[in-house]
DNA sequence: CCGGGTCCTT
DNA sequence: AAGGACC
C-alpha cells in the first residue's frame, strides 16, 4: 500500500546500475556462483496450515484446542492446543492425554488443503512469478527485481526501516539504510502476508534473506504470524544456533547419520571439516553443497513451480492381506485420483502402483513400486471425463503391477497402497470435426524410440535463448503494481486454473472415502454394490485383447463381484454419447499442440467487442479483458510464440474452427491467450553447485485450456 | 509416524 | 524403471 504508484516508465537500463553497488557487500563465494549478485529471497510458512484451513471451514473451531488427525496421529494442531502441550506428529493417545478436551478433525483427505495451498501460491505469483512451492504450506519467492524497482523509485534511501523483526538485532531501529534491499524486502513480505490474510484468511511467517536456505531458517525464528529479516552480519549467528546438523534444511536423517559417523555433530564441525575428506564420503558436488549449507551459502535459484508433475493418492492401514481387499482399495484410490486428474486436464502417460509391506525389521520405510505406460486410449478416457470407464480400464493394469510385486498365492501383509499418475502431458488430444472421427491414435504403437519431433512445442519457444532465469525477464506489469495487480485473484483466480486445473464453481464431488477403519472388514461384502450384477460377459468397453493377456488368476479377480459390479455400472452409465465430451473434442481442435500463446492487439480488438453476459461464473477480471488492448503492455518478448505468420491467432489455432465458437468462448480464448505469462526459462547451462531444493523445470505454468472451457458447453 | 510432493541415482 | 532422500 505504501508503494506510491507513480511507477513511471520501466526502463530496461534502469535497474542495471544496481548491480554495481551490490558488489561491495558480498565478496563471499555466493555471489560468484550465481548470476545474480544480490538476491532478496522471501520464505513464507503458513501457521499450522491444516488447522487453519479447518478453522476457516468451521469457525467454531477457532477457540477450542484443535488437532488434525490422520490415522492415529495428530499431524498438526492450532495454537490453543499447542499451549496445552500438543505437538506436531504426536500420537492421538498422547495428545488426548496431554489435552483431554482436544477436538480432532480428520485430515486424511487433502483436497481442501491442496486447494487452499494453491490459492496462496497463486496469490504470491500474482505479484511476482518467481514463486517456488515447498510442500503445501511453504513458498519461496525471489523479489530481487521488485526490490530494485522500488529502490529506484525512492529518493531518500536513507530513511528506510525494517518491517517486522530483525534477527539478533536488539535496537528497535536498525540502520536499515545499510541494508536497503532487505529492508525493502521486509516491506514486500509484510504486504504479501497481509494480502494472504485479508484475501484468504490465513496467517503465516516470513523470512527475508539473501538466499533460500537463510530465508527458510530465519522465517521460523519468531513463530506465529511474524516475519524476520536476516542480515549478513548475523548469518554466522543463525547457523551457529542450529543444535544439530539435522536442523539444516537439506540434511536429512541419512545424511546426518553419515556426517555423525565422520565425527561431525555441530554446524561448526562441518564448517571446519576438510572438503577433501568430505568429498571422499559424499562425492565432490555433494560435499561442497554440504559445506556451503553449513556456512549459510546457497546459490540455488528460486525455480517457479508449475503445475504438479505427478498426482497420487494413497492410503495406509494396519493390515491388508487379501487380494480382494487390495482390489477394492485400488479401485477406491483410483476413483478419486482419476477425478483429480480429470480436473487437472492433462494426460497422464505413466501409472505407478506402490506398496509398503509389513515387516518387523525396518518397519517404517521401504516401499516398492512398479510402473507402466498408460495406453493412450485409457488416458483419453480420463481427460474426457469418462470417469468410471477410465477406472475400470486402469484396474487390470494396476492389478498386473500388483502381482509383479506380490505373489497372490502366498500370504502377504501390506500396510500401504499408493496410486500415482505421472509424466503428465499438457496437451489435449487431437480432436476431430464435429464429433465424427476421433483419431487420437495417430502414433499408437510406434516404438518410443522416435520422440515425435513435432510435438516438441512445450515451453521451448525456440529462441527464448537469453533468459537468465530469475532476475530480469519477469512479468513487468505485476512487478510494478504490486498491490493492485490486475491478476490479483478473486476467490478463485484464472491463474489458479492455469496452475492447478481447478474449476471455479465448485470443488465437486470427490466421493471416496471415509473407511475410517483401516483394517478392512474381512467378512462384510458390499451388498448394495453387488445386487446389480446380471452378466458374466465383459462389458464392451473392456478390451478383450488386454483381458486375455492377463494371467488367469487376475482374470478371475477381475470377474469377482466387486470388480464386476463396477464394470456393469459403468457400462450402463456411458451407453449413450456423452455430449460434453463431443463438445470438448471440438474445442480441442483448436489446439494442435499446447504451446504458450500470447495474443496480439489486433486479435484482441477484433474479438473484444463481443460482450458476453458475464454471469457469476465469469472468472476473468475485467482488467484483463481482451478489449483493453491498450494499457496491457506485456513484456515484449523478442520471439513470437506464434508458429504461423498469421498474427491473429496462435499458430496452432484453426481460424475456421475458432469462428464457429460462441462469442463468449471466443472471448475467453482470447483472454486466455493474453493471459499467458512469459515462460521463465531455467538456466540450461552452468548449474552452480547442485543445491538443495534446486529443480530443473523445463516448463512452468501451463494452462489446460480445454479444461477451462469445459463449462461453457451445454450438454445436448 | 500421515499424505502428499520433488529431485536424484542406479 | 525402481529405489532413496528430503520436505
Amino acid at each position: 500500500m505504501d508503494n506510491s504508484e507513480s511507477e513511471v516508465e520501466e526502463d530496461e537500463s534502469e535497474w542495471k546500475k544496481s548491480f554495481v553497488d551490490s558488489a561491495a557487500l558480498c565478496s563471499a563465494t555466493s555471489a560468484a556462483a550465481s548470476g545474480s549478485a544480490h538476491r532478496v529471497i522471501l520464505h513464507f510458512d503458513l501457521d499450522c496450515f491444516y488447522a487453519q484451513v479447518e478453522m476457516i471451514r468451521n469457525p467454531a473451531l477457532r477457540d477450542v484446542p484443535l488437532g488434525i488427525q490422520q490415522k492415529y496421529i495428530v499431524v498438526t494442531c492450532n495454537y490453543v492446543a499447542r499451549e496445552r502441550g500438543v505437538t506436531k506428529l504426536m500420537s492421538v493417545t498422547d495428545a488426548k492425554e496431554k489435552c483431554p478436551e482436544l477436538v480432532l478433525v480428520k485430515g486424511e483427505d487433502l483436497t481442501h488443503y491442496r486447494e487452499m495451498s494453491y490459492k496462496v501460491t497463486e496469490l504470491l505469483m500474482s505479484y511476482c512469478p518467481l514463486v517456488e512451492r515447498l510442500g503445501f504450506d511453504e513458498n519461496f519467492m525471489d523479489v530481487t527485481e521488485m526490490v530494485e524497482q522500488r529502490l529506484a523509485q525512492t529518493t531518500d534511501s536513507g530513511s528506510f526501516s525494517f518491517k517486522g523483526r530483525v534477527y539478533n538485532h536488539f535496537s528497535a531501529d536498525v540502520k536499515a539504510g545499510d541494508h536497503p534491499r532487505l529492508a525493502s524486502g521486509s516491506h514486500i513480505a509484510a504486504e504479501l502476508r497481509e494480502a494472504i490474510r485479508s484475501k484468504l484468511g490465513l496467517t503465516g511467517c516470513a523470512g527475508i534473506a539473501t538466499n533460500k536456505l537463510l530465508a527458510k531458517l530465519v522465517s521460523g525464528t519468531f513463530k506465529p504470524n511474524q516475519q524476520t529479516v536476516l542480515l549478513r552480519e548475523n548469518v554466522n549467528d543463525i547457523m551457529g544456533c542450529l543444535t544439530s546438523l539435522r536442523k539444516i534444511p537439506g540434511v536429512g536423517h541419512q545424511t546426518a547419520k553419515r556426517l555423525e559417523a565422520l565425527g561431525l555433530v555441530g554446524v561448526k564441525d562441518l564448517q571446519l571439516y576438510p572438503l577433501n575428506d568430505l568429498a571422499r564420503e559424499f562425492g565432490g558436488p555433494t560435499a561442497q553443497r554440504l559445506k556451503n549449507l553449513a556456512l549459510g551459502v546457497d546459490d540455488s535459484p528460486v525455480t517457479p513451480t508449475g503445475a504438479p508433475q505427478s498426482l497420487s493418492d494413497e492410503d495406509s492401514f494396519k493390515k491388508m492381506s487379501s487380494t480382494k481387499e487390495v482390489l477394492e482399495k485400488i479401485q477406491q484410490l483410483l476413483s478419486s485420483l482419476v477425478e483429480r486428474m480429470h480436473k487437472d486436464g492433462r494426460l497422464p502417460q505413466t501409472f505407478r502402483l506402490t506398496i509398503r509391506r509389513f515387516s518387523a525389521t525396518n518397519k517404517w520405510f521401504s516401499r516398492e513400486s512398479r510402473q507402466r505406460p498408460i495406453p493412450s486410449h485409457i488416458g483419453q478416457k480420463i481427460t474426457s471425463g469418462l470417469h468410471e470407464e477410465a477406472v475400470v480400464q486402469l484396474m487390470p493394469l494396476a492389478m498386473k503391477l500388483f502381482h509383479k510385486m506380490v505373489d497372490g498365492s502366498a500370504a502377504f501383509h501390506l500396510t500401504l497402497i499408493n496410486v500415482c499418475f505421472s509424466n503428465l502431458q499438457s496437451r489435449g488430444a487431437a480432436g476431430s470435426r464435429k464429433g465424427t472421427i476421433t483419431s487420437f491414435f495417430t502414433h499408437s504403437a510406434s516404438p518410443r524410440k522416435s520422440q515425435i519431433l513435432s510435438s516438441q512445442s512445450q515451453g521451448d519457444s525456440s529462441q527464448n535463448a537469453d533468459n537468465r532465469c530469475s532476475d530480469h525477464q519477469t512479468n513487468r506489469r505485476s512487478m510494478i503494481a504490486p498491490l493492485k495487480s490486475p491478476f490479483t485473484t478473486k476467490s478463485s483466480s484464472c491463474s489458479e486454473l492455469a496452475l492447478h486445473g481447478f474449476k471455479c464453481e465448485q470443488s465437486s464431488v470427490v466421493a471416496v472415502e471415509e473407511s475410517q477403519e483401516a483394517s478392512c472388514s474381512t467378512e462384510g461384502v458390499r451388498h448394495d454394490e453387488m445386487t446389480n450384477i446380471t452378466t458374466h460377459r465383459l462389458p464392451p468397453n473392456v478390451d478383450p485383447e488386454v483381458f486375455k493377456l492377463l494371467p488367469e488368476e487376475i482374470q478371475k479377480e477381475l470377474l469377482s463381484p466387486p470388480y464386476l459390479t463396477s464394470l456393469c455400472s459403468q457400462s450402463a452409465s456411458c451407453s449413450v454419447t456423452d455430449a460434453p465430451q463431443i463438445s470438448k473434442n471440438k474445442t480441442s481442435e483448436l489446439f494442435t499442440d499446447s504451446q504458450n500463446v500470447k495474443n496480439t492487439k489486433a486479435a484482441a480488438n477484433k474479438f473484444g467487442a463481443s460482450d458476453g453476459a458475464t454471469t457469476e461464473t465469469q472468472q476473468w477480471p475485467a482488467g484483463t479483458s481482451v478489449s483493453q488492448g491498450q494499457n496491457v503492455t506485456e513484456g515484449d518478448e523478442p520471439s513470437s510464440p506464434w508458429t504461423s505468420s498469421d498474427c491473429e491467432f496462435p499458430g496452432n489455432v484453426d481460424p475456421e474452427v475458432f469462428s464457429e465458437l460462441p462469442p463468449d468462448v471466443q472471448k475467453q480464448l482470447m483472454s486466455e491467450w493474453k493471459q499467458q505469462k512469459p515462460i521463465l526459462k531455467i538456466r540450461s547451462s552452468r548449474k552452480p553447485g547442485r543445491n538443495w531444493m534446486s529443480k530443473d523445470r523445463k516448463t512452468a505454468g501451463k494452462s489446460s485450456q480445454s479444461n477451462n472451457l469445459f463449462k461453457y458447453f451445454k450438454p445436448s
